[in-house]
RNA sequence: GGCCCCAUCGUCUAAUGGCUAGGACAGCACGCUUUCAAUGUGUAAAUACGGGUUCGAUUCCCGUUGGGGCCGCCA
């Protein structure tokens, strides 16, 4: 393979927000591109905007993409490449391709209203543009009149009328480019093949070609993703919240998941020849594997997540007893794990594995089993059915079969071998609901042998001879 | 307002002219069951509308409607 054809690809980020889904999606399509393809993903942060880039949401960026495991090969920022834009911006003054214009807000904010009014397009061609100006922001001479063509992966073929831009805006000063310039620079300056990026670019697209016709560059290949879209269909942002990588992950949501939800999120292999039911769950490998550009959705997509959760359930369920509890660990307060043993944490992973869907509910599932709150006697009765003094004479039996049992043997199925009998004789919701309802103090929750499992012989004897004192005074 | 993009169940989508429009999530019902969960089975649910083209349109064309994006000295 040619240098020139290399596939080098990147996403853009500004530090101005958290690290969101979108983003990532982005992210994630264009390092799969890239893999596939042998090529160079880069990460380029867009932090021209020095108002509104901030330190923390650059290092947001970095994390979540070392997290989420999409590395990339090369990194800039653009605050560091002034020296490069200023150099292509001399280039365009020198060739009267861009020129300085001089009007104040003031009267661009008239300008624009006029136009409004007489329901023009909303665009800037200067007055002064030929005059030689040498204050006031810097603007493309845009005389192009022929229509532009970008050729769209995705899309096929978009046409625009050039006029209707006007002299837009490429730099506040020569130290100061704005959005599109630098794009535009950096794009041919990085050697990015493809441009793979949010649809929401396709109007700034004419732009960035006629900035880089003016400069004599090569037009990367274009492709613009679907938007992802909130609750209420408009475009991901701030306001719709919760969607950042860094929440989605301090909640106990895995990479694994988070990566094949926005994986399916505006793209979709085709269904299964030989009629199997269509894939759902993919790991990272067999994405690389099916990914495709030509698969990618053209509409909009809201991220739901319902989904979500079920791949977290799913990508919780597959992982090893020693993985879970690693990933785990971080979830669960110092003191909550000082109430366990390394042997009664594995038991809860267990259990826990198959009733959490995200890793942060382990805390109040540990919690629920190591600690017991109070309760009234009437938890103890089995649907009502049952007297006070039958239940109480269950949990006396159920007291002496299970302190019969060795401390070493003591288990749930030891327990349970011990406690048959009087199962049989009883019936099990008699035996199994109080003995649940003692050991857990809770209207709901996991098995009476998880208890057993899990707390011991001291403990569960301790609870249910407190099962038997509530139900004997209360 | 101008320009541009888009349109299949509630949500993500499959089917690119041809079987009763398929799957997943969520929902509902039932089974299992001491509760909760897990699980099994079943069920409801969509081609926005109107014209064409065609023997035949979810699929191709036109229009309407709807949604979205951009129009900044933000990115």
């Amino acid at each position: 393979m040619s240098n020139s054809a290399q596939i080098r690809v990147r996403i853009a980020p500004s530090p101005t927000g958290f690290f969101n889904i979108a983003t990532a999606r982005g992210a994630l399509y264009n390092w799969l591109f890239a893999k596939q393809n042998n090529g160079v993903f880069i990460l380029r942060i867009e932090d021209t905007d020095r108002e509104r880039s901030e330190q923390i949401y650059d290092q947001d960026i970095i994390d979540s993409l070392t997290w989420l495991g999409l590395e990339y090969a090369e990194f800039y920022r653009q605050t560091e490449r002034t020296d490069i834009y200023k150099k292509h911006l001399q280039t365009l003054l020198d060739s009267k391709r861009a020129f300085y214009c001089p009007h104040t807000h003031a009267e661009l904010e008239h300008e624009s209203e006029t136009q409004k009014q007489n329901k023009e397009p909303l665009r800037h061609i200067c007055s002064v543009r030929d005059k030689n100006q040498t204050t006031g922001i810097i603007r493309i001479k845009n005389n192009e009149t022929a229509r532009i063509t970008i050729n769209d992966t995705i899309r096929g073929s978009i046409e625009f009328d050039p006029t209707l831009l006007g002299d837009f805006s490429i730099a506040k000063s020569l130290e100061e480019v704005l959005y599109n310039f630098a794009v535009t620079v950096d794009d041919c300056e990085m050697q990015i093949s493809h441009v793979i990026r949010g649809e929401d670019h396709i109007s700034n697209t004419p732009k960035q070609i006629l900035i880089g016709r003016a400069l004599g560059f090569a037009e990367p290949q274009w492709a613009h993703l679907p938007l992802l879209l909130g609750k209420d269909r408009s475009k991901l942002s701030k306001r719709h919240g919760g969607l950042s990588i860094k929440e989605y992950r301090e909640q106990g949501y895995l990479r694994e998941a988070l990566i094949n939800f926005i994986a399916l999120l505006g793209w979709h292999p085709s269904a299964d020849a030989d009629g199997k039911p269509e894939k759902e769950l993919f790991t990272i490998l067999e994405l690389l594997k099916a990914f495709s550009l030509d698969k990618i959705q053209k509409s909009g997509a809201i991220a739901a997540p319902e989904k979500l959760d079920w791949f977290n359930r799913e990508y919780i369920k597959s992982l090893s007893t020693a993985e879970l509890t690693k990933r785990g660990l971080a979830f669960i307060t110092a003191e909550t794990r000082k109430k366990l043993t390394p042997a009664m944490l594995e038991k809860c992973v267990i259990l826990f594995r198959k009733r959490i869907t995200r890793l942060s509910e382990l805390e109040s599932g540990i919690k629920r089993i190591v600690d017991i709150p109070e309760y009234s006697k009437e938890l103890l009765l089995w649907k009502g059915k049952l007297n006070y003094k039958k239940t109480s004479n269950n949990i006396d039996n159920i007291i002496i079969l299970l302190s019969g049992i060795e401390q070493s043997t003591f288990s749930s199925k030891s327990a349970e071998v011990a406690l048959l009998p009087l199962i049989e004789k009883e019936g099990k919701g008699s035996i199994l609901w109080p003995l649940r309802a003692a050991l857990s103090g809770q209207e709901a929750s996991a098995g009476p042998f998880d208890f057993i499992d899990i707390l011991g012989k001291d403990i569960c004897i301790s609870r249910l001879k407190k099962a038997y004192t509530i139900l004997s005074t209360g």
